[in-house]
This record gives structure tokens, sequence and C-alpha cells, in this order.
DNA sequence: GGGCAAGGTTACGAATTTGTCACACGAAGC
DNA sequence: GCTTCGTGTGACAAATTCGTAACCTTGCCC
């Protein structure tokens, strides 16, 4: 199960080296090249773990940490600070706004991916529920949740068990019947065409992967794992 | 919904017949010539039920098998095997590569169309979604519903979290910070009284049952198993 | 190409859901 | 008894969500 990091970080090449540990150490990473979007991204996308520099232009690492905590949804996430400095009081400031832990640059790319690594351990304390993957897809079921490559999607409730059945059963092609009678209960007067609409709301959540819900004609709906050739 | 067969078999005649009996038999067919065919099919299609020919061109079936089982989104499947040999070596062998059951060629279709049969009824017993069951209540994540006393209780999305989280740590008192922050995401935004009308909602809805959320004073809520002395 | 059926798209009113508030109630402290 | 604090209760408006209908597009068969 793969967790997902940010990176706010301005420099590309602290960046990179950050990205290619992270990535290398089974982690999804995104990254933002300064606060504001890092913020967006954050509230966006609610990675597990958002690695901040404390330097960045515009809004600085402290402001960023605070305004995290602060937004709803990106109270919880493990923030782990990144800063040139060492001195201790920094150090206590940066903990009392919020950070979960701090890294002085340099750092040592193995030692930061430990700390990662126990950060998440920590928070993932509490049992998850059960987890379906596929290569882009992650269905979280203890969660409730969809992520698409890393992000959260943002979908209702009846939106989320028809994507989860369609997941779950993928590869399979389901009759609107099917989809019917598991998402909506089956004792139903309810339209099959309202099966369409819902699919329709469904890809356009899913943008430039819409096309993972394959029509097959006359008979229902299909989940491909991989892209249609 | 039928049941989906994947046959991988290189001997046509054998797979026509299969796909005949099969077929008449109400499952939904599909047909691999050898190996690398039939696990690229199951990947993609994730039939129910997969017969494997042990003789096969390239990839034999006890490697198929094997892979198949390695594989997460695989592993689930039923898996038939079919030999020619039917020393009881071979099937025990069989047995140990992870084959649900062997049937030795040449077969009656009847037999073997039973014998799927009752291999998938027996898929099918095994719960799939993760279920914490108390005295009265039963939290079914992979349904996504609750039962009282096996009645379905009606939850909007909020109240089914809210439910969930308090008899997933039943027995323990759970604070409303706790509550807003595990079951709303996070603790800033809202009011914490929101929590005791969503508790009031809840204990409305669980009828005679309600006394189970029980208040405690200046600390927060706790689900109790047993009713309260 | 014409005609038809299946599916895509958009719009919209109704129903549901949700967070907050105001007030009532009751236990604990004085 | 009186006050206070914490919680129960009912009401409410805003926001979300849903199913349907109407219209448009596409694929398929002749």
């Amino acid at each position: 199960m793969k967790d997902v990091v940010l990176i706010v970080e301005d420099e590309s090449d602290v960046a990179d080296l950050l990205r290619y540990h992270l990535g290398k150490a089974g982690f999804t990473v995104l990254t933002a090249p300064d606060g504001r979007a890092g913020l967006e991204m954050a509230r966006q996308n609610r990675p597990d773990l958002v690695i901040l520099d404390l330097m960045l232009p515009g809004l600085d690492g402290h402001t960023v940490c605070k305004a995290l905590r602060h937004d709803p949804d990106t109270a919880k996430m493990a923030i782990l600070m990144l800063t040139a400095k060492s001195r201790p009081e920094e150090r206590v400031q940066g903990l009392e706004i919020g950070a979960d832990d701090y890294v002085t640059k340099p750092f040592s790319p193995r030692e930061l991916v430990l700390r990662a690594q126990a950060l998440l351990r920590r928070l993932h304390a509490s049992p998850r529920g059960e987890v379906v993957e596929t290569d882009a897809f992650r269905l979280d079921k203890g969660a409730f949740e969809v992520r698409l490559e890393g992000r959260r999607l943002d979908l209702t409730t009846t939106e989320y068990k028809l994507l989860a059945l369609l997941i779950e059963r993928r590869g399979r092609t389901l009759s609107r019947e099917t989809l019917l009678s598991d998402v909506w209960g089956y004792q139903n007067l309810i339209d099959t065409r309202t099966v369409d609409t819902h699919v329709r709301r469904l890809r356009e959540k899913l943008g430039p992967h819409a096309a993972r819900i394959e029509t097959v004609r006359g008979e229902g709906y299909r989940f491909n794992v991989s892209p249609v050739p």
C-alpha cells in the first residue's frame, strides 16, 4: 500500500533528490515549487506526509505549516520540516507550530527516508480497512476513499459505491441491472438510465482516466486495469 | 450474476467440449490456448474459476498456477487442474502448488461441471468485507452497513462513519475531538457540538438500543457491548 | 445514406443531509 | 435554593446529492 508524499521545495535539485529516494522507497511522490502551490496540492491530494522546506519563496515553511494545520482538509497530515539551520530554538519553534519532525540540510537521503517511514508508521497505527490496488487506482474500503495516482477522489456515497463495485469486479462487464441491484439495493423502481448518469459523473471525476470505465454496448460497463488497445 | 470461467487448454477439441458444457450450465466462458495468454486473460478479466490443463505448450500448468497464486490480483481465484495422469503423487503435487481441485482426463463433462459448481459455491461462501460483530450489532465494512438484530440501519454517510468508529473502538471513551478528527477528518472548523447532534440522530435510529452509546460527562461518548448496568 | 437504438450530456426540481443555533434539562458545586 | 456547566432536543437554512427527463451524438444494420 503506497503512501503519498508531497514535497514542497523550491530548489529543484533537492526536490529531485527527494523524489528519487522516496520513489525508490516505495512512496508515491508529488511536488510543489512554492508554499501556495503546496497548500493547494495538499488540500487537493491529501498526501499522508508533507515534506516542507522552511525557506520558500512567497509563503515560508512556518506559514505553510500553520496553514496546513489550520485548514480542515489538511490538519491531520504528517509534516516533516527541512531547514538549513540546526539551532535548537529553531527546532522547538518548528515543532510548536505543528511539524512532526525536523531534518537539517544537508541531510542524508537514507536518514530522511527512515524518518518519513517512522512518521507514517505512527500515523498508520490506527488500523486501516481492506484495500484493493490496481496500477493507478487504490480503493480503500476502510477510509471510504478512492485514490487515483495518489490523489484522493472527491466522491459522493453513490459514486463511491459504484466505483468501488467496478474496481472490485474489474475486467468484468457489469450490466446496468447488476449495478442497480448492488449499488442501489434490489427492490428498486429506479430507471436503468440513472446508472448512465452516474457513470458520466464518475468519468468526469476520473479526468484523463475516464476511459477506464469502458462502455460495452448492449451489455453494460466494465472497469479496465490497463488502457484498452 | 453469471460466474466467469477461464479455460486454459491447448487442445481445441477439449476446450470446445468444456466451453459447450460450462456454457450450458450457465457460466460465462473464456478460453486461452496457452499459459502466457491464460495469465494475461486472468489478470484482465478476473474469472471466478480457472480450469487449467497441466500439459501446455510454453508455460506448463504448474507454473501458471504458481503465477496466479503469486499475483494478488489473481490469487483468490478458484483453480481446477486438468491432467492426463491419475497418479496420486501428481495429485498431491498439484494441490500443494495451489490448485483447489483436480480432474483427470478423460473426464465426464457432467462431473467436471459439478466440481466447478462446488468450488464456486465454496468460494462465494467466504465473506468478502471486514465484519465486526458484537452481541446485537454487526458492522459490515464491505457492504457499508450496520445491522441491528439483523435489521439494516438506514444511516447517512456521516452517521455510518460515526457509528462504525464507535463500534470499532467499543468499550473506550472517545472525546468529541477524537470523533471529529476521525469522522470529519479534522478538528478545527467544526463545532464540537455537532458531534452531539449526530449522536442524538444515531440514538434515535438505534431505538431501544439508544443507551448503547453512553455519555461520559465531560469526556465524550462510549459504545458499550452489553447494556449498561 | 437512412433509420433506429444505445448511450452521452445537460438541466433541474425534489429530497436528503448537514452544521449551527436557541432553548430545555439535569447533575454538580456553592 | 440557586447557579453553572455540560448535554439533550428540536428547528432551520444552506449545501449537497439524486433520479428523471429532454435533447444530442454515436454506432450499427439494412
